[in-house]
DNA sequence: ATGAAAGCGCTAACAG
DNA sequence: CTGTTAGCGCTTTCAT
């Protein structure tokens, strides 16, 4: 049995009142007292009961993280970024990951936001039906999105529609204007609106230059490398002439892209450029040109507004569209033609 | 204010004992009883207070995941797994992520681990020292290792000598005997074993092939494939000759050589031969050759048998050493001479 | 089958 | 500066 605040009180022969005080730093302790309170709960191996001050308080020094998966690069990188800024602050991190079914979503915020089992919740890359919100205004949860606009609440995020635009433009400057388009589905991410954005991105790109986008170099994927291959291969096998350069809508579809163009004996940028967004992991080593955005920095940016939040200060929490940046690498070129 | 056990008895008319017997699907309430508190509760909204409930029982009916960081392949699948798991038992997840720092690890355990904020623990690819492990014990805290051998803890994991080996042995019979090493640092992993396992399965094959591991061919990485395409560079540059193949500790070590190859126009596998192992979400794209493993089933084996020690099966944890399995794709060949 | 009551371990007034 | 005393919301004997 750990030791109990009442065996902290006893052995340093103070209230259980003083014992509180002393450890949590409060006022109202002399220096002496708590210096023997100290070392007693360090002796006996005291830590508070965190149910037990749960209890008391109603705050849980937890925040949840809710995400559509656990284990791809944008969510792992989030939620890294989150728990870098809750250890700062001594919180810690409840994660729900629906593991990619949207039906894991029922009874997630009635079972345990209703109760309080998190002080505050960010949630990735998922929008919130209006129930949800409501659910989550009554108990007063504080939220931040991340990752993608929200419609009823702040989250941190690029701008996706001018990142896909930079991405296109980059490849208009370059002298393009055959350019093949592997975007994200419009249902499938959780009713998410990113892959929208980059789509009207991309499009209005074009439009600005007075070039026509070409449906049969429009092929639709997952955001996933496998959906790039096989994307690639649609195009690579479709009747039409190639395209001199593709934008993909994210560097895992560019990734798989570029792996199925060389298995196809095309070189990458003479024979076709490719552009990405996100700079993932792979894409500095593979040499992706792309457009950068930091995830993990926006889970911190999240975390911290919450924090601010919690702590008191009222509109800490506010929408924030950080900058994106096109990175120039290996991948792209001006077309040989 | 959320409704608690008290609303539900007064509207059903019944004490707070009842209402708790009847939502816990306890015996002893007749099922009209039953039924009409469960009616109530249903439109009062209420769900019990977990804090109250883990005060009271001592269960908290979460477990804690231990991870060196959240946002690499191995980690995220396991991950997944074991939340996959927990989502069949209503039970959640807190994550502690180290963000790859060693230091994060200090009063991990004595803070959150002595004071039940959770019943069990999954640690990832992380060794335990002897103080953690007493700690854990002491504190009564079920405990399971993933992704290596742990000294004092059951895990799941594959036998990474011996995929090593069989990654080396596919290499061999290929006819290669001009063989590279890219493995991970002896220390950098925070102190976990599984590179000196792996090394030593490749020198265990070449010595039983009569092959001489040669000093010059081997490189230290550390996993990632950023260090792959910086290993691969050193590689290359060497005075001396090329190896004919390379075995690689990681996968995404061995993606980032294929960069660094394609980049320096060699040919994959005519040039140079490339086997992994993991077989990483990115290799079946890239074609790689690898030994496959499934971090997503070793963390729901893991869940698994801590959910059944917690439903009161002792003996339910143990060593379980999973089948790897080569998986031959086109980055490996006979070499040329 | 149901209820009364004593905790679980801490915090928060309120007194002194 | 320190102690007393109610709770916080649930579970769990022990009665009935």
């Amino acid at each position: 049995m750990p030791a109990s605040i009442d065996d902290v009180a006893a052995a340093a022969q103070v209230s259980t009142a003083t014992v509180s005080r002393a450890i949590r730093g409060l006022p109202r302790v002399s220096p002496a007292t708590r210096a023997r309170i100290l070392a007693v709960a360090e002796d006996l191996g005291y830590v508070a009961s965190p149910s037990a001050s749960t209890l008391a308080t109603g705050r849980t020094r937890t925040i949840g993280v809710l995400a559509p998966f656990a284990d791809r690069w944008y969510f792992g990188r989030s939620i890294e970024g989150v728990e870098r800024e809750l250890r700062e602050h001594s919180y810690n991190l409840l994660l729900f990951s629906l593991g990619g079914y949207a039906r894991n979503r029922e009874g997630l915020f009635n079972h345990n936001l209703v109760r309080k089992q998190i002080d505050a919740l960010v949630v990735l890359c998922l929008s919130l039906s209006a129930d949800e919100l409501a659910h989550l205004h009554r108990t007063e949860i504080p939220l931040v999105a991340v990752g993608g606009p929200v419609a009823g609440c702040s989250s941190v995020r690029i701008d996706d529609g001018m990142a896909a635009e930079a991405a296109t433009q980059h490849l208009l400057d370059l002298g393009h204007r055959d350019i093949g388009h592997l975007h994200g589905g419009s249902e499938d991410e959780m009713n998410f609106t990113v892959p929208r954005l980059r789509t009207d991105g991309f499009e209005a790109a074009l439009r600005k230059s007075g070039v026509q986008p070409r449906p049969e170099w429009d092929v639709e994927g997952d955001y996933t490398v496998l959906n790039g291959v096989r994307a690639a291969a649609r195009l690579f096998d479709g009747p039409s002439p190639m395209p001199t350069a593709v934008f993909c809508a994210s560097d895992e579809m560019a990734l798989g892209l570029m792996f199925e163009a060389h298995r196809r004996g095309l070189r990458v940028p003479e024979d076709l450029s490719i552009v990405g967004i996100d700079d993932h992991e792979f894409s500095e080593a593979a040499g992706l040109t792309t457009i950068r955005q930091d995830p993990t920095e926006h889970g911190a940016m999240a975390a911290q507004m919450l924090m601010a939040e919690l702590a008191g200060m009222p509109g800490a929490i506010r929408d924030r569209v950080v900058p994106h940046r096109l990175i120039v690498r290996s991948t792209t070129a001006a077309p040989r033609r």
